[in-house]
DNA sequence: ATGTCGGCATTGTGCCGA
């Protein structure tokens, strides 16, 4: 089973880029961020046409997450417990029903910034959440994924220029204190059981040239159960599809599992 | 210091969020 997640930045602007990326390889599920619409404009038909069902939790205008699944799913939940006053759409789950069932979390955690400020407590009150989440999700000793845009560079390392994001909302450290007590529940960076070092990034600016320059960072994440990990074969970060012609500003972060 | 996008309210372009 491949699952990949992917922040396109606005579908209705990233559509062709999404087909043609799911007609060349694509993942049995793919987990998007920033939709940036709302459920009823999500052009659904192009990927129901190539055998994605379609789940969506959307917004107008800003933020929005989505599941395509080529994969049966099961009960669909949306929106992160937590906070019934909470109108921002970061969040949606479902069980896949592979060859073995996965609960799969596709989420776009909040960026924070300025920080700090009344968007950066939102930050932390979410990750706070977060972490309740993932508690209940380890609970049930069965296989998770709780992958997406997290908006938190883990270390130095993460940033081709860390010293640029010293007091950045995705690297305070309170942020990456945040990050680690949710790893430290007892989840795995899929990312790191394969790859090592510095140099690995799923992001690049718009600005200032960052993809030319390699100026990237590595925001998103695939946070796997302890039962997920057992079944992890591969783990890739797709980053050609940055250079590629109007692409979004970050790359999919693709995981294969496999039993046995 | 700044450099770019996408979406929105709007028919020109400036604002917001990232």
């Amino acid at each position: 089973m491949q699952i990949a997640s992917f922040n396109i930045n606005g579908i209705r602007a990233r559509a062709q880029a999404l087909l043609d990326w799911l007609d060349e390889d694509g993942p049995d599920i793919a987990l998007l961020q920033e939709i940036k619409c709302t459920d009823d404009a999500f052009p659904r038909a192009p990927f129901e046409d190539r055998g994605y069902r379609v789940e969506t939790h959307g917004q107008k205008s800003f933020n929005g997450v989505a599941i395509l699944s080529r994969l049966p799913l099961e009960d669909v939940v949306r929106g992160l417990p937590g906070d019934a006053d909470d109108g921002q759409a970061r969040w949606i789950e479902a069980t896949a029903i592979g060859d073995v069932a996965v609960r799969v979390c596709g989420l776009y955690l909040p960026n924070g910034n300025p920080a700090p400020g009344p968007k950066y407590d939102y930050k932390l009150a979410w990750m706070a959440r977060l972490e309740e989440r993932a508690r209940a999700l380890l609970a049930t000793e069965e296989p998770v994924v709780m992958a997406g845009d997290y908006n938190v560079i883990p270390q130095a390392e993460d940033a081709a220029r860390p010293e640029a994001w010293a007091e950045d909302a995705l690297y305070r450290p309170e942020t990456r204190a945040a990050f680690r007590r949710i790893l430290n529940l007892g989840l795995t960076d899929a990312f790191r059981v394969q790859t090592r070092g510095a140099g690995h990034f799923t992001f690049w600016d718009y600005q200032r040239g960052a993809w030319e320059r390699d100026d990237g960072i590595r925001i998103d994440h695939a946070l796997l159960s302890p039962q997920a990990a057992d079944l992890l074969a591969d783990v890739r970060i797709e980053a050609a599809l940055r250079g590629r012609d109007k692409p979004s500003d970050h790359v999919p972060l693709r995981l294969t599992l496999s039993p046995g």
